[in-house]
DNA sequence: ACTTTTAGATACATTTGTGTTTCTATTTAG
DNA sequence: CTAAATAGAAACACAAATGTATCTAAAAGT
C-alpha cells in the first residue's frame, strides 16, 4: 500500500491539520495519536511514519506559527512612519493576523491558553518566549524614541509600555477567545488603540 | 486505622492545598491521584475517602477562588467616590489581590492559562464566566454613568471600555505569569491604570 | 523488467491510571 | 464498656495509550 511521494505529502499535511484540529479540541494532554490519525483518515502506523509522535507534531506546529508576529513587527519597522502610527499598525495587524489566519489562531490559541504545563514541551515554549522577547526589545526601542522625541509623556518607562501593549492585546485575544461571538476582534483593537494612545501621549 | 474529626479535616485540607500544587506543577489531565496523595502523604484511598475523584477536588478549588473577585468589585462600590477613582480601585486591587494571595494566584493561573479544554471541567468554567459576565456589567455600568455625567471622551462605547480594562488585567496576569521576575504587578498596574484612565478621560 | 524502498496497515507487549472492593484499626456514640 | 461507624491502606480488575515490530503492496530507481 504504497502512495506516491505527492500523496505522502498530502498525508503530512493533512496529520499536521488534523492535529491542530483535534489538539484544539481536546487539548493537547488528553489527544490521543488514535485521535489524530483517525481525524487524518489513515492509522497510527501512517503517522509514526511522518512524526516521532505527539511532540514532534506539536513542535512543527509551533514552529510554522512562531515566525508570523516578528514578521509583522519587521514591516511595520520598514514601512516607517511617525513611531506612534508604527505602534498602532503593529498592534492592529497582530490583532487582524489573529482574526484573519484561522491556523495561526488556533495555534496561538493553543500554545498560550489552552496548554498545561508539559516539560517535553518547552523547546516550543522557549522559541515563543524569544520570540515575544524581541517584539517586546522592538516596541522597547520604539518608545524610547518617542519618549526622546517627546511625543510621549514623560513621566512613563518605555520598557513599561511597550509590555502594556503587549499585554493588552493578549489579553483582548484571551477574552476573545472565550467569547467569540460577545464582539468584534478587529474593531475593538482599533478603539483599544485609540485609548492607549491617547493615554501614552504627551499632552500638547 | 481512623483519625479524629479534626485530623481527618486536616488531611481533606492537606489533599486540597496538595492537589493545586500538583495541578500547577503537572498540569490538570498530567496529574495522576496517586501524585496528589503522595503529596498529601496518604494513599489514593485516602483521597477517595473524601472526594469522589480529580474533577471534585478541581471543582472545590475553583469554588473557592471563584467568590474573591467579584467581592472586590462589590466593596469597591459600596466605597463610592468619583466613578474613575472607583474603576482604579477595581484594577489595582484584583492585582493585589493576584500578587498576595498565593493560592488564589494559583488557581486564577490554572484555570484560565494553564488548562486544557475539559468537558468534564465545564461546570466550574461556567462558574468563572458567571463571575467574569457580572463583573463586565458592574464595569460597564460605572463607565456608562461616567459617560452620562461628561467625564469620558464621549465617542467611546461603555462595553467597550469596560472590556478593555478586564483585557488589559487578564493581560498583564498572563504576561506576569509566565515571566514573574521580569517586573513588579502591582507597580505596573498602577502605571496602566493611569495610563488607560488618562486615555479614557474626555480632555477638558 | 526487476529490484529495492517505503507509505501505510496490523498486531503485540508494556505501562499507567482509574474506580471499586476488601480489610483493619481506631474513634466515637450509646 | 461494648458496638457501630469510618479514615485510611492494600489489593484487584479493567481500560486505554504508547512504542515497536512485522507485514504488504505499490512506486521509484536501475
Amino acid at each position: 500500500m504504497r502512495r506516491s511521494k505527492q500523496e505522502a505529502a498530502q498525508t503530512r499535511e493533512n496529520l499536521l491539520s488534523a492535529a491542530l484540529e483535534v489538539f484544539s479540541k481536546k487539548g493537547y494532554t488528553a489527544s490521543t495519536l488514535e485521535d489524530i490519525a483517525q481525524a487524518a483518515e489513515v492509522t497510527r502506523g501512517a503517522l509514526y511514519n511522518h512524526f516521532r509522535g505527539k511532540v514532534d507534531l506539536y513542535n512543527t506546529l509551533v514552529a510554522q506559527a512562531a515566525r508570523q508576529p516578528g514578521q509583522i513587527v519587521q514591516t511595520a519597522l520598514a514601512e516607517g512612519g511617525p513611531f506612534l502610527e508604527i505602534i498602532r499598525r503593529v498592534f492592529v495587524n497582530q490583532i487582524i493576523l489573529l482574526e484573519t489566519d484561522p491556523i495561526y489562531r488556533a495555534t496561538a490559541q493553543l500554545a498560550m491558553f489552552k496548554l498545561e504545563p508539559n516539560p517535553e514541551l518547552e523547546g516550543a515554549a522557549e522559541l515563543l518566549n524569544r520570540g515575544r522577547q524581541s517584539t517586546l526589545e522592538l516596541l522597547t526601542g520604539a518608545f524610547q524614541e518617542g519618549l526622546e522625541h517627546g511625543f510621549v509623556r514623560p513621566e512613563l518607562e518605555a520598557v513599561e509600555m511597550a509590555r502594556t501593549f503587549m499585554a493588552l492585546q493578549i489579553g483582548l485575544f484571551h477574552v476573545w477567545s472565550t467569547h467569540p461571538q460577545a464582539f468584534n476582534l478587529e474593531h475593538s483593537a482599533r478603539a483599544l488603540a485609540e485609548v492607549m494612545i491617547a493615554g501614552i501621549q504627551a499632552q500638547v
